[in-house]
RNA sequence: UGCCCCUUAGUGUAACGGCAGCACGACUGACUCUGAAUCAGUUAGUCUAGGUUCAAAUCCUAGAGGGGCAACCA
């Protein structure tokens, strides 16, 4: 600490005010507190403890960056662990794309990767131990009869009938369940807690059930799994972690962890509960997310309109802007829903600073500059980043004939168009004012061609008489073009909550049936025949596009990450 | 009908008993070889009612509104 290497940003500039206490969110209090009061002897430890039952959305980015932004700005550790205790919902497939997700986001958990099935051993042992001190016990009532004598929200339970047997009966018992002498279901193992108690998730909670599944890394060694509530604490002991950071929906369960923990008299760390992301026109939850894919709604989990890491990887998202948008969204344990606008700016923010520049017409209108040579083309120079004057400089080809965007073009354009009509003159970016002079159109009255002039003295785009444009639009030389699929994406549901429907009806129905625009004959400059997977590209005046894995030799395929902000387009 | 949690501009958040700030959005205007970016400005808020206090977004009580909880899911 005190080592600080001279360019530390640590250091204060002297003479300068010492930095204003940066505002801190409820759990960095928490923390501080802690710290301050010398618990955990000064350690910060976290971990992200996702079920390998689905893919990672941008909800768990927010958990991600919390747990493990955490402990990165106190210095201390973070753990990935797997919370595989289901082995009927958990597959391998999904241990590694969340891996994968989770180091793209930015995160590197090096060798602290753990599988709550790492601890099934001890988990049996402290099992052992609670039955033998009275405070667990085998019953044999079914799910019905658990749900039965459990009560309801204002009355109370009754106690199982098999609640006092005693602890030779209820360790021979156990012993007998883990192996694979019941059937799935005939038993399980329930702590004694209280069955009377407001609090539903105390009334002798299940610790373990019989389940004689197959495990994505136990094989066929236990035919018992924990629940939950017995496995997670623990394992948040077992590693240490001082601060269990979890969903809201985890706040009555906490009882149950500190009892686990306080039984066990074992490590205790602090569960503490913030509130879940929820974005404006999409879902969340994995069991929809699940939907979606499962009967075909999207195009599998990395489909760019999903919400998920994969998707939003897909579709440009950059870990940089998702990991800005998770910080300013910040962490309360208000339950609110955020403008899906906040994630858009930030991808925005990050890919103006970054994207190289680049024209692409999306849909095209043929264009005949009527007195430049035919046959001739030269290269101009065009800028490739005006954010970032190392970027450079690149040559586009510009010949007779080009393509420009038909929304460019205008025939009864109002006086604030500042686009091509005819008798107006624009420039073409990096190019030359042109003029137009003569609209041709198909039998059907739809504009097919446009006829211009343009001015030789206003090569590279400006004009030597210094007469203004106030339109400068883009183009692509029809000779050098690159023809492309271009895929627009646009809200997955039409509603900004996909919820918000009448009685009896289905979300599904919110679906947006316009959230896939493919554009087939799209002209790019030549430039982009070297695009590369995973850069996010500015296609000048429209937004930013990625090259798509759909892309093949002959076809290249872009996605729109998003739109250019268009404030012409709000005025109309 | 029980228990737990939450409530600050349109949205997301800050304030730690002492001047209600910030970001995004929206709206103006400036600038511009991207109607982008940038810059300047405008807009708009403490759920309600009591109480404690010199002083309340903050503490207390009650109410309203929202969320969670009755899987051998996590």
């Amino acid at each position: 600490m005190n080592t600080a290497p001279p360019n530390s940003i640590d250091e204060t500039p002297a003479g300068e005010p010492p930095e204003e206490k940066r505002s801190l969110n409820f759990i960095e209090q928490i923390i501080e507190d802690d710290l301050q009061a010398g618990k955990w002897g000064g350690r910060v430890h976290t971990r992200f403890p996702p079920e390998p039952n689905g893919y990672l959305h941008i909800g768990h980015a927010k958990s991600i960056c919390l747990n493990f932004g955490l402990a990165e700005s106190y210095n201390g550790a973070y753990n990935l662990r797997f919370d595989d205790t289901n082995p009927t919902k958990e597959e391998q497939e999904f241990v590694d794309s969340i891996k994968e997700d989770v180091r793209w986001i930015g995160f590197d958990w090096k060798e602290r990767e753990f599988f709550a099935s790492d601890y099934f051993d001890q988990l049996y042992d402290w099992a052992v131990q609670l039955i033998n001190v009275g405070k667990a016990y085998v019953c044999d009532l079914d799910g019905e009869q658990i749900r039965e004598y459990r009560g309801t929200l204002t009355e109370p339970g009754k106690d199982s009938p098999f609640r006092d047997r005693s602890v030779e009966e209820n360790l021979d018992l156990f012993e007998r369940m883990c192996g694979g002498e019941f059937p799935d279901g005939s038993h399980t193992l329930r702590a004694k807690i209280d069955m009377a108690s407001s609090n539903l998730n105390l009334r002798d909670p299940v610790m373990y059930r019989i389940l004689k599944a197959h495990h994505h890394r136990t094989g066929d060694k236990w035919c018992i799994y924990p629940m939950y509530d017995y496995a997670h604490g623990q394992s948040d002991s077992l590693e240490k972690v001082t601060h269990s950071i979890c969903t809201l929906e985890f706040e009555n369960h906490r009882p149950l962890y500190d009892w686990f923990c306080e039984s066990l008299e074992i490590h205790h760390p602090r569960q503490i509960e913030f509130s879940r992301l929820n974005l404006t026109y999409t879902v969340m939850s994995k069991r929809r997310l699940l939907e979606l894919v499962k009967d075909g709604h999207v195009n599998g989990w990395d489909d760019p309109r999903m919400p998920t890491i994969s998707g939003l990887r897909r579709r440009g998202y950059t870990p940089g802007s998702v990991r800005e948008f998770c910080r300013r969204v910040g962490v309360t344990k208000f339950d609110g829903v955020t403008d899906i606008v906040q994630l858009e700016n930030a991808l925005r923010e990050d890919l103006n600073e970054r994207a190289p520049r680049v024209m692409g017409v999306l849909r095209p209108l043929k264009v005949v500059i009527e007195n430049y040579p035919e046959g001739q083309s030269e290269e101009l120079e065009a800028v490739n980043n005006p954010q970032d004057e190392a970027a450079g400089t690149r040559k586009v080809p510009f010949s007779r004939e080009i393509y420009i965007e038909q929304t460019d073009f205008m025939e009864d354009a109002p006086k604030k168009f500042f686009r091509l009509s005819v008798g107006r003159e624009v420039r073409l970016r990096y190019a030359y004012f042109v003029t137009c002079t003569e609209v041709i159109k198909d039998d059907g009255g739809e504009v097919i061609e446009l006829r211009c002039t343009y001015d030789p003295e206003t090569k590279g785009g400006n004009a030597p008489d210094g007469r203004k444009v106030k339109g400068t639009i883009h183009w692509v030389s029809a000779e050098h073009a690159l023809t492309a699929e271009v895929r627009l994406y646009d809200h997955l549901f039409s509603k900004e909550d996909p919820d918000d429907v009448e009685e009896d009806r289905d979300w599904l129905e919110n679906l947006n049936p316009n959230s896939l625009e493919t554009l087939a004959d799209c002209k790019l400059e030549p430039s982009l025949a070297h695009a590369e997977v995973g850069i996010g590209y500015q296609f000048e005046r429209t937004g930013y596009f990625c090259l798509d894995k759909d892309t093949q030799p002959d076809k290249p395929v872009f996605n729109r990450a998003v739109s250019l902000r268009d404030t012409w387009a709000k005025k109309k």
